[in-house]
Parts: C-alpha cells; sequence; structure tokens
RNA sequence: GCGGCUGUGGCGAAGUGGUUAACGCUCCGGAUUGUGGCUCCGGCAUUCGAGGGUUCGAUUCCCUUCAGUCGCCCCA
C-alpha cells in the first residue's frame, strides 16, 4: 500500500509546519482573526457557483463524487466557498464589529499532474475579511499576510492589480476586438483561452512580447473614476505601511469571483521555479451575495503552506523543534517504579522527559540519550535506589549532580535551565 | 490532459550481457558486564520499481506499466 499520487505524509517536514503555524498564530493574536473551520466535503454546487462553473479549478482539477444518496460532493479546492457559506448560513454578518475577519487553515484538493510546490491534496492557510469595500480594510489585509512572512524571516514581493468591476464586460469585449486581427500569430494556449477566458492572455508567458499585448487595452484603462481613486488610496495606505510593491498590469486571477484589488505575493523563482507565488487573494464583493448572502463586499488572501516550506528551506530558517529535556536510564528492572514516578513527577512539572523501557547496557542508554538528543541524562540504578539519590548529568558540559530521588522541585529547576 | 528526465539496501551513491551487486552515512552486535558520544572488529540487498520479451544467461538490451521529478496548462 502506498500513498496517492499527489498527496504526501508530513514527519521529517513537521517542524517546518509547526514554524509556520505559530507565525498564523502570532498574527492571527495580534490582528485579531476569529478562527473558523469549515467541512472538508461540501456540495459540489457551492464550488461551480462560488469560484465559477468555467473555471480550470472546477472543469477538470477537483475532486467530485456521488456519495450513498447520490448527491455530488466536491472536495474542497479552496477554502473561500466554504467560508462564505459558513459566514451566511450562521448570518455571521449580524454580528456587532463592523469589520469581520476570519482566518482557516488545512488541507484543498485539486486533481492535477503534481510538480514542484504543486500536490493534489496540500495545505492552506487563509484570511478572509468581511466589510464594505475599503483601501484600509485592504491594506491591512496585506499587512497581514505580509506580516505572516515576517513572523517566518521570509521575503516575498508584492505585485499589485486591480481589476475593473463595473466596467468588466467593455473591457473583455475591448481586449477581444483589439486581438482579434492577431489571433492567428498568438499561441495556441492563447487562442483558446480568447474564447474562454480572454483575460488570461495578459497573464501569458509566451506572448508576452507580442507587439499585439504590448499596445493591448490594459484593465487599468477600464478603471471608473472611482476605482481609480481606489486603487491610488489603496496605493497610498501600503506606502504608508512601508511595504515594498509593484503595480502589475497583467496580474489576473484564475476564480471567477475576484471583483477589485488582486495581489501576489511571488518569491524568487529560483526557489520554487513555475510556482514561485507562495500567497495571492484580493477583492470578492459579489461572492457573499452570489451564495445568498447579503449585498456584502469581501476581501481575503490564501497561502500555500507546501510553498512556504519550500522557501523556509531554501532560506536555511531553522524548523521548529522540541527538545527532549530528560532521558532516564533503567540501569536493572528493579528500579523501574521508582522510574516511573519520577517521570511522571517531572512531566508533570513541564518537563519533556523519556525513559529507558528495556534495560540495557549502561552504554547502549547513554547511546540512546545521545540519539535523542536529551540535554540531561539521568541515572537510576541499584546504587541510587540504596541512597534513595538519582544521578542527573547535564549531556554538554559532562558535570553530573547526585540528587535526591524525592526532590523534584530541584530536578525541574534545572531541567528549566536553572542551576543545581 | 501533454512533454522531458529518473527509478539499485533506511538514506546517498557506483556498477556490469555471465559464477559472491562497490563505497559512504545510518543502524545492529562486540572489543569496553555502572558513565557513553573517539577508535577498532564484525553484521545488515538470494536482489537492482513492477510485469512481459530477446538471450544459453539480464540489474544491465527491448516493450508495457507504475511511481517520482521537472516543465506546459492552471493555481497556493
Amino acid at each position: 500500500m502506498n500513498r496517492l499520487k499527489g498527496m504526501f505524509d508530513i514527519h521529517a517536514d513537521a517542524g517546518y509546519y509547526a514554524a509556520i503555524k505559530a507565525a498564523i498564530q502570532a498574527v492571527a493574536h495580534s490582528h485579531h482573526l476569529a478562527r473558523i473551520e469549515t467541512p472538508i466535503l461540501e456540495s459540489s454546487d457551492l464550488f461551480h457557483r462560488g469560484m465559477g462553473a468555467d473555471t480550470d479549478v472546477i472543469r477538470k482539477e477537483t475532486y467530485t463524487f456521488n456519495d450513498r444518496a447520490s448527491r455530488s460532493l466536491t472536495l474542497r479546492p479552496e477554502g473561500t466557498a466554504g467560508v462564505v457559506r459558513a459566514f451566511i448560513e450562521a448570518k455571521l454578518y449580524a454580528r456587532p464589529e463592523p469589520v469581520k475577519k476570519f482566518y482557516y487553515d488545512g488541507p484543498m484538493f485539486r486533481y492535477e499532474r503534481p510538480q514542484k510546490g504543486r500536490f493534489r491534496q496540500f495545505h492552506q492557510m487563509g484570511v478572509e475579511v468581511f466589510a464594505e469595500a475599503s483601501p484600509s480594510v485592504d491594506a491591512d489585509l496585506i499587512h497581514a499576510s505580509v506580516a505572516i512572512l515576517e513572523h517566518l524571516g521570509l521575503t516575498a514581493h508584492l505585485e499589485l492589480n486591480q481589476l475593473s468591476n463595473t466596467s468588466k464586460p467593455d473591457y473583455k469585449a475591448a481586449l477581444k476586438a483589439h486581438l482579434k486581427p492577431h489571433l492567428d500569430s498568438l499561441c495556441a494556449d492563447c487562442q483558446t483561452r480568447y474564447a474562454d477566458n480572454p483575460l488570461r492572455i495578459l497573464d501569458c508567458k509566451i506572448d508576452a512580447t507580442h507587439t499585439a499585448l504590448q499596445n493591448a487595452p490594459m484593465p487599468l484603462d477600464y478603471l471608473s473614476d472611482e476605482e481609480t481613486a481606489y486603487f491610488n488610496a489603496l496605493q497610498d495606505h501600503l506606502k504608508a505601511l512601508e511595504i515594498p510593491f509593484t503595480v502589475n498590469n497583467h496580474l489576473v486571477r484564475g476564480l471567477d469571483y475576484y471583483t477589485g484589488m488582486v495581489f501576489e505575493l511571488k518569491v524568487d523563482e529560483a526557489i520554487l521555479g513555475a510556482q514561485n507565488t507562495v500567497a495571492g487573494g484580493g477583492r470578492y464583493d459579489d461572492l457573499v451575495h452570489t451564495l445568498g448572502g447579503p449585498a456584502l463586499g469581501a476581501t481575503g488572501f490564501a497561502f500555500g503552506i507546501e510553498r512556504l516550506v519550500v522557501a523556509l528551506k531554501a532560506a536555511e530558517i531553522a524548523p521548529l523543534t522540541d527538545p527532549l529535556d530528560l532521558y532516564v536510564m533503567v540501569l536493572d528492572a528493579s528500579v523501574t517504579d521508582y522510574a516511573l514516578q519520577l517521570v511522571k513527577a517531572l512531566r508533570h512539572a513541564g518537563c519533556a522527559v523519556m525513559m529507558s523501557h528495556h534495560d540495557g547496557s549502561m552504554k547502549k542508554q547513554f547511546k540512546t540519550v545521545t540519539q535523542l538528543d536529551a540535554a540531561y541524562a539521568a541515572i537510576l540504578g541499584p546504587d541510587e535506589l540504596a541512597s534513595g539519590t538519582v544521578t542527573f548529568k547535564h549531556q554538554a558540559s559532562g558535570t553530573a549532580h547526585r540528587l535526591n530521588l524525592s526532590d523534584t522541585a530541584t530536578m525541574t529547576r534545572i531541567l528549566h535551565g536553572g542551576d543545581a
């Protein structure tokens, strides 16, 4: 039995996941984000309506199947739709605070060909903020995403764009009209995009230098005065926050629900290859209403946890570790009960303790101490038992103390880093 | 879904159409039966992803398949 394609067990990298979790919790605390967890399995319809039935993710990347009652269910491919569904279902929009902020993290599923930084089961952490559209709310949200990176000691580059909400159809039509005469000279992918999702042509890597794209109408040209003012205000706020960014007019996101500001955090391509976007997000001001809630705007982002793990390794940032304070060596089965009692008392005092359960030779047990990288070794044998003591040995320095077996207070102090 | 590369013990990694598949690390045992982490000695793949074919003979050649990896598409 092997694991499924594109899925993996987390053990060797668990310390990196723990470090990321700690950073998420630190930012969730300082931004006062409320925890929200939604089911991994939802009605297929939710994602069709939320992300757009014509998006690639929905068309060919979802794990969709019928349950025993023939209901079509889908393993969530992203987190936003579920959070919005929960937000509406529990009428969280009625909560008193004017800006309602949530965060989540967990596994997501997309049926794709795995490659670097991309898997079939992967993990995201996301933040969703429900509030009237406001540049300062967006700036605050972006700040949260940047803060997570800062906590981790990572740097990424912020790219920003503003999609036109009000004149979206106009712009699409203008872009298609402009590209129509050049259609034959565009790459094969772009020719299909022309019909399916013309905005994505702007983001094409192959045709990036194509003359037809160089002078194509840009989304920013089609912004209303109001939207332009919004985008300018957002940029001013980011400058006030001292968050560097570049405006990327070609930045288009692949999910249908994005309406206004969109952004991505990217790391060096040398680190993550083609999947160098570690976080992406933007405004989705229609989604709450689309899914049956009130006309309330929202903004959010999601990080790809696995991509952060790769970035942490590349930056040689140490994973979180959980060191062992003490290993109790049991030299003879006759002292096992005393060892168990000692270990119990120290654990109650908050120390990380393990003990030998196979009373091998002393040499062998010392080897185990080394392998476990315990800070202290305790020796408990017939000699100690006779005198009611236990020997504590500091591994790094080699100095040893003979302590009274019942003096767990002193032991605890030593294990917590104090002097004997 | 399409394309490139790869597949030898826990890990890294040589190798060849032919009786016993290097080496390094790890691990295990011992030298050294209450103080180890050094050193030395010994041990650990009937087997080279799986299935089939060619051959007197294949881990080495061919086909198929599976897996991994990177890229395309798309996305976090």
